[in-house]
DNA sequence: CTGAAAGCGCTTACAG
DNA sequence: CTGAAAGCGCTTACAG
């Protein structure tokens, strides 16, 4: 079954195409109620569905987004994903997604195979040494809308949270019996994102012994478990994990050891999990609004594409430190 | 900066359109060398991209696939998501998402979106009351493979695991101390893997007393707890879940019902969740082969694409049941 | 009120 | 070895 065109549709009715785009697409009435009827019947009997590639390329505009995140598994981008995909259907759009891996290779590509596809816009969640990404596409003119991590020294539209302040928030709650001793485990990584969190770790812990521990986001498993091993060594009575990612791998460890949360070791983390829930100690968290995240991502780019904005806007969104009582 | 074409580089170079397309297509050589060096060098100069629309209009292939799966925040389809990323783009396709929060609505909505978009093929997980839609797909003669659940009235491709007798096989062993009374939460939903998991759990449990409570996917959070309450009523001594988000849910209810797992209520789950191993009592569940899955639904859908095969083809899978000892 | 024609950016069969 | 031309399925300015 050959798909119907246009063309199918004027030779039935007797017309030429002219005209029936003309009804289809509701244009101001140029054409005569009896014609428009047939035309309308014919198209719903032969169940047209307009080719939006043909419309694409006439237009320039292809209502598709690309959505570049670091790992649509890891659920802190799925759930934003869904949200980007519900709100971008609201404004007839649909998303091609693309997971980076935090890999800057793997995002050039994702970028230029987007780019060939003609999407509207991105919503990018960057990587690390992507700077020159990012200068591509201001020059290429293309919209798009940083999420979760942004380059300071460029202009461009970015949806954040206030990183610095969260982590200073949980952080000076979770040492507040003045623990002396305190540790943070973080990403190799040098987004600002990750800075501000250790920032906010740091200024918070102004009078502890601190340790930092690293971990490359492509070996996690491996790095870990070190990272754990040298807290324990070090005699750390606080912990604080800047990734919901890294925070579950810890607890691994830490269940692994029996060491006893929060007896043994306090613990926080920036993102959820629904595994903090079940933990036999309720672990706090910081809550990135995600569907606020998203929607402000998505209404940048709408306002962005349909040039109602000019020049570029970062938006700052709070998180939510939630506290959770250790039982016991 | 406008977007370079053919024409740009046609014109600077001084040749036709069509030789600068044969070159950068890598056609037969009918072109002489020293034409396709200036040529390639102009290119990589204006750093031309092809124009994917024009060419998929031309060719009447996107390279792109309709994904479109319950809910993308969901774990289990966003991991299922990502193994399909991958391997779409080893075949250079890109992928297109879209949510069904398993209404037969949304799902028809979506995939007329898609087929306008031209996508090459689609990977679905159909919901209820899906029928008219695979059929539509069937006379419209687009590629599609059905993924994690299928029509048994239809004769398409589909992706499976033994759902039947995974359920079989946990439930057997989570009841094998003869506990009189059993229970299984499930969706109310009429699709095969349902029916097949309940199956499974009934054939396992024939000399017991059981009870099935059926809750709506729209109202999960209202209806488990009546659900998880009956069951108590009824004195349930081993507790089964027809999927990872049900027995979150269910998880969460008794937790604050305080009924201690596994000495008041044993239970086990299908699907995991990273939640489970953090529980106090470490939860038994079915483990899905995601990566599998993704894999075999791609390659079924490329050789639909590419017409290798005739006829159509259901893989199924086997899970694993994940045992897990419970610490007391 | 309606049609013929050009054009979006490609590809490719055809002609030279 | 290379160019002119047609065509993919639309839209829209132009002409009648």
């Amino acid at each position: 079954m050959k798909k119907v065109s246009l063309k199918d549709i004027a030779q039935k009715v007797g017309v030429s195409t002219a005209t029936v785009s003309y009804v289809l697409s509701n244009k101001k009435c140029r054409v005569g109620e009896s014609t428009k009827q047939k035309i309308r019947e014919i198209a719903k009997e032969l169940n047209y569905q307009p080719n939006q590639i043909a419309k694409s390329l006439k237009s320039g505009k292809t209502f598709t987004f690309g959505l570049i995140v670091a790992d649509i598994s890891n659920p802190f981008f799925a759930n934003i994903a869904r949200v980007i995909e519900d709100e971008a259907a609201k404004h007839d759009y649909t998303v091609i997604f693309g997971s980076s891996d935090e890999s800057a290779q793997k995002s050039w590509k994702l970028i230029q195979f987007l780019q060939n596809r003609q999407v509207d816009g991105f919503i990018i969640v960057p990587t690390e040494n992507s700077e020159e990404q990012i200068e591509y596409l201001q020059k290429q003119n293309i919209p798009f809308v940083l999420l979760d991590r942004y380059f300071p020294q460029f202009t461009t539209n970015n949806v954040v949270i206030n990183n610095y302040g969260a982590a200073f928030t949980m952080v000076s709650k979770l040492v507040q019996n003045r623990e002396s001793n305190v540790g943070m485990i973080a990403y190799k990584n040098s987004l600002i994102h990750m800075k501000e969190r250790i920032r906010g770790f740091e200024e918070a812990t102004k009078k502890h012994h601190r340790f930092i521990e690293k971990i490359s986001f492509a070996a996690i498993d491996q790095e870990i478990e070190t990272a754990i091993e040298n807290m324990l060594e070090n005699k750390v009575e606080a912990l604080f994990f800047a990734t919901n990612t890294l925070a579950i791998a810890g607890l691994k460890v830490l269940q692994q050891k029996q060491i006893k949360i929060p007896n043994q070791l306090k613990m926080a983390s920036f993102d959820e999990s629904e595994a903090f829930d079940f933990f036999y100690s309720p672990i706090s968290f910081i809550e990135q609004p995600i569907k606020n995240l998203g929607e402000t991502a998505i209404s940048l780019l709408m306002s962005e594409i349909n040039s109602t904005q000019t020049g570029k806007t970062t938006k700052v969104l709070p998180a939510k430190c939630i506290e959770r009582a250790s039982s016991k």
